[in-house]
DNA sequence: ATTACCATACAAGTATACAAGTTTGCTATA
DNA sequence: TATAGCAAACTTGTATACTTGTATGGTAAT
């Protein structure tokens, strides 16, 4: 846990910006306890900002409060990443069907640059960019629809499985079909054709299924339930 | 706006439900300027739980604060009104599939005996209990099949619609159409049968379409851009 | 009459003090 | 030694004072 400057934004949301990246860094472990005060001090703020931080990521689930007892970052929900997945996989679907009728040409210019950036970053092994712009990519296509909240809710949801993602020592994805699969979608979009769009966003997702119950067997502790 | 007791949870429970509930029911109207001074006045606690009850609001959408400015009833969007449509039908849909696969029993029971005190209320014209066995029919399906946090986020994304449908002096909703709807998909759930189920689905939710821009016509005070 | 300036009021953001409940561990007693 | 009970050291919940930024209205100079 490192501290940052207090120069910009208020202090809730730095505070909340911390917090939440070493939750899902795992750099804070799942079940393990944290109070308001050892944060107040670490990062140099009164309790009121963080209070106000941890609230915010009690609604996200990832701190639970026990009033009077402490409070503590949640435990992985294998559930909960299952139902990620659920929506995440009908909702990419019908807003991928939407996209191949009406998309922005604002938009279809930022998934062209995307994809290409990909190639790029992919020469340089460059994998946490990989992500982000993987995470670009999809986020586009919803901006594209107006169906940015619909965005929003599902990484909320995807928050447990990012988290069981990196207790993988290596998720040995290939970004080569990866990037096929973004070409392939951008180009349905762009010619208008739902059926394969709807298609290949359905291979697409596929790709990042990940077998929680083995990693629950090798770190039970971090699991609910 | 009535002031309640501060007996039982914790004020800023208490001061968030007052305030969601007022906010849903127009009683505070969109756009409206609301202040933390004013409300812990109102309610008779410290600016503290107020403050942070208003977090919660704002994280909803249902407030919108300006440091330093002031804070406000934010005004309803049509936008979010048709993304909540958009994703509560492809859920829907996608879970009552889910439902006529592997369903509990113990839920399957909750909604038979829903839809039949639906059929009760309806003799009593109780128009707003029926709402609530509506909701709670579909709320019965999501947590059948361990899908309830999708069901959060759809109601999260509804509640502009819910302000909208207020505006109408009165929906004229054929109760007794919906109700058969719910007996036709607890069938499908009963007897296995998800193409029935997610046919009637679809058919269910095309009879609470809204149309928005005449109600904005009406109040353009109360809607946003 | 218009404009520039300043005083004041009021907004949310933050710090700190206090209240109330829980856990923990020591102590006194059997 | 074992156990009941109490006290101290935590926790989060709430209240209040202070800080900082913004809007507003009045006043004086042009």
């Amino acid at each position: 846990m490192k501290l940052n400057f207090n120069v910009k934004g208020s202090m809730r949301d730095h505070v909340y910006q911390t917090l939440r990246a070493n939750i899902l860094n795992l750099e804070l472990e799942p079940g393990r306890s944290i109070s308001e005060n050892e944060i107040a001090e670490q990062l140099e703020v009164s309790r009121t900002p963080v209070r106000e931080a941890f609230l915010k990521l009690v609604q996200e689930e990832l701190l639970e409060v026990y009033p009077q007892r402490g409070t503590f970052v949640s435990r992985i929900n294998l559930d909960l990443v299952e139902e990620g997945r659920f929506m995440r996989e009908h909702m990419e679907r019908a807003v991928t069907q939407l996209a191949c009728n009406h998309f922005p040409a604002e938009a279809l210019l930022s998934l062209e640059a995307n994809v290409k950036l990909q190639r790029l970053e992919a020469i340089a092994r460059n994998n946490i960019r990989l992500h982000e712009l993987d995470d670009e990519f999809h986020q586009t296509i919803f901006q594209g629809c107006k169906k940015e909240r619909i965005w929003n809710s599902i990484q909320q949801l995807n928050m447990d499985f990012n988290r069981l993602r990196l207790l993988r020592l290596q998720m040995n994805l290939d970004w080569d079909q990866i990037m096929d699969h973004h070409q392939l979608i951008f180009e349905a979009i762009r010619d208008k054709d739902p059926v394969q769009g709807e298609q290949w966003m359905k291979q697409h997702l596929r790709l990042v299924v990940v077998e929680g119950d083995e990693i629950k067997a090798e770190h039970p502790k971090f699991f609910k339930s």
